[in-house]
DNA sequence: TTGTATGCGTTATCAT
DNA sequence: ATGATAACGCATACAA
């Protein structure tokens, strides 16, 4: 096919329109402060008039910068993703980046050749979700030089930067609050947790909360479902479809969605919440503080985690100092569907 | 700063390292047929053992190719546009090209600035939503011979490509739906139709379908709201807090977040869905089918039209006949949320 | 402050 | 089938 820029105008163009030199318009263009006022309004003038556009591949392999970021999700379709991408874009667009975007789907041999092919992009920076990558990522990422940061995790052992959050305290924190509550048998409906170091991290905090307090997650009262509403219907059904003497009083799931689905299902076997089962989520979706009786779960900075995130590999570029790890603050949120078993 | 791919191999050290021309180095890498196979194994050899990362900024200078391609959208916090875009990126993947993202947040004015942007960028393709758009914008892209299309969206009065569906059709359906059901007072709460076609002509189908009934949309039953929770739940009360005589029967809302915001709201007003208060939506997205008692609503193909949508700009790049207009498909789904007025 | 000239890493044309 | 080489459009080091 035919070159897409081949009959628009160039720099020369502009240059010879102007009747000044093609470094001089680029300066215009790139250090405005630099050009004398005279020549920068005429050149200005001869940009709008011949309606320049440029040349980005030509800027990028002279520059050797291309003024793109990318990032690698597993998922535009969690809501959670979708947001925290929204923040990148909206801190990258205000610094005149932009944003490649390339999905996982949570397949980490996919994830490799993505990041790979953002590479070949020249992208200037890359932001990855969580802590669980291929070696090869890393090692990629770092020959190439390429600045790079890890989301949605907060790992002090990785030696990794990352922004984001302890998944393992965040999910304790919910479940002693519901030990608290006075549970003493929970159980969870968690994510997939092969490739995915959030849920793992979600299940281990659980875990790790029920045994301090000299409790235990019963295989039998844990399931791992795909983060859809059906799935988590199910979920629930298996944990709660026993006699009642057999049963967790609370579920801890490991995101809104499941928590969700729990809901809806439990109103379905006509299981009251909080009454007869506790229920948390994660994450914080809006819908959360809506739905009745409120969905305690645990706020995800997601937005915050965007912007930091494109804010490191905004400085990383610039050359300017950066935090290696930012840990940012969840917060739990109690609303209604938790409260102290009936006994 | 220092080039991020200056110390790494070029395709001159790759020819090199394997004695050939950089012209079959090239080759091998685009097309590997053409070069016989002692050569190709020989090249390839090389390419792993140097960790070659192609310069797509070289290679699109020299082509006239990015092997990208724009989306356009107003926003990602919207489950329905996140889903397009995900089938976007999966289809461009599919084709080895890389989607760049730019968000406009319903913003004209940013939607050509963020168009310009990927034109500098050099993509091959746009993709946009909704045909609503600065002249300035279509100038543009014609100028430049870049190939574009509108989503969500089915205009045939339009002399731009396009793949979607007719708001119209499908609000005017809903509504029909409604009043086959006996409903002779019908509400709205409809998005924010300013900068929004799709919203405009969600309300225009409902008009429309009404006034075919002989029945009209009255003023004080028309309220506008973003499309969020809180504002719907608000929206709800301004069309509900009234003498039952002077209500509504049933309420059409410009997408599935106002109507399930009207749902909760009913809850909390202590007002019957169905029974008191018809309720439908407008996207299907998954909640809908879940959420007792189903909420009504119209099946919008946001994955179709992302993938046809991607689909089209692939065929424009390789010159391949392509439709100028395609029409898809949208579903009345028909739940427990409506149902016959009460009487 | 402005201009000149070189090189960035590919692709593609033209020979061979 | 393979090689030599000229663009591609811009940024930038250096000169003026």
């Amino acid at each position: 096919m035919v070159s897409r820029q081949s009959e628009n105008p160039t720099l020369q163009d502009i240059a010879a329109a102007a009747g000044v030199s093609t470094a001089t318009v680029s300066r215009v263009l790139n250090q405005p402060a630099s050009v004398s006022e005279k020549l920068r309004v005429r050149v200005e003038a001869e940009v709008v008039k011949l309606g320049y556009v440029r040349h980005g591949a030509a800027r990028a392999l002279a520059s050797s910068r291309a003024y793109t970021v990318g990032a690698v999700i597993p998922t535009l379709e969690s809501a959670i993703f979708a947001t925290g991408v929204n923040a990148i874009e909206s801190r990258l667009d205000a610094e005149g980046l932009t944003l490649l975007l390339a999905v996982t789907n949570y397949d980490r041999t996919h994830e490799f050749r993505q990041v790979r092919n953002l590479l070949e992009h020249g992208v200037d920076g890359i932001i990855l979700v969580g802590s669980d990558h291929d070696e090869k990522v890393f090692d990629l990422l770092e020959q190439q030089g390429c600045p790079f940061v890890n989301t949605w995790t907060h790992d002090e052992a990785s030696r990794h930067p990352c922004v984001g959050f302890d998944n393992v305290t965040a999910a304790s924190r919910i479940t002693e609050y519901l030990i608290g509550l006075g549970h003493i048998r929970i159980g969870m409906i968690a994510g997939i947790q092969a490739g995915n170091d959030r849920a793992r991290d979600r299940v281990a905090g659980v875990r790790q909360a029920l045994n301090r307090a000299g409790l235990d997650l019963a295989p039998i009262d844990l399931v791992e479902r795909p983060y859809e509403l059906a799935a988590g219907r199910d979920g629930f059904i298996r944990l709660l479809g026993r006699p009642p003497q057999n049963r967790p009083t609370a579920i801890v799931c490991g995101n809104d969605v499941l928590a969700l689905a729990a809901m809806i299902e439990a109103g379905g076997m006509g299981v009251q919440v909080p009454e007869d089962i506790s229920i948390t989520g994660f994450d914080d979706l809006p819908f959360c503080e809506h739905l009745p009786p409120g969905l305690t779960t645990v706020h995800v900075p997601s937005r915050q985690m965007g912007t930091f995130a494109a804010e490191y590999i905004l400085d990383r570029i610039a050359g300017r100092p950066s935090a290696m790890r930012v840990e940012l603050p969840t917060q739990l949120m109690i609303r209604g569907t938790a409260a102290a078993p009936r006994r």
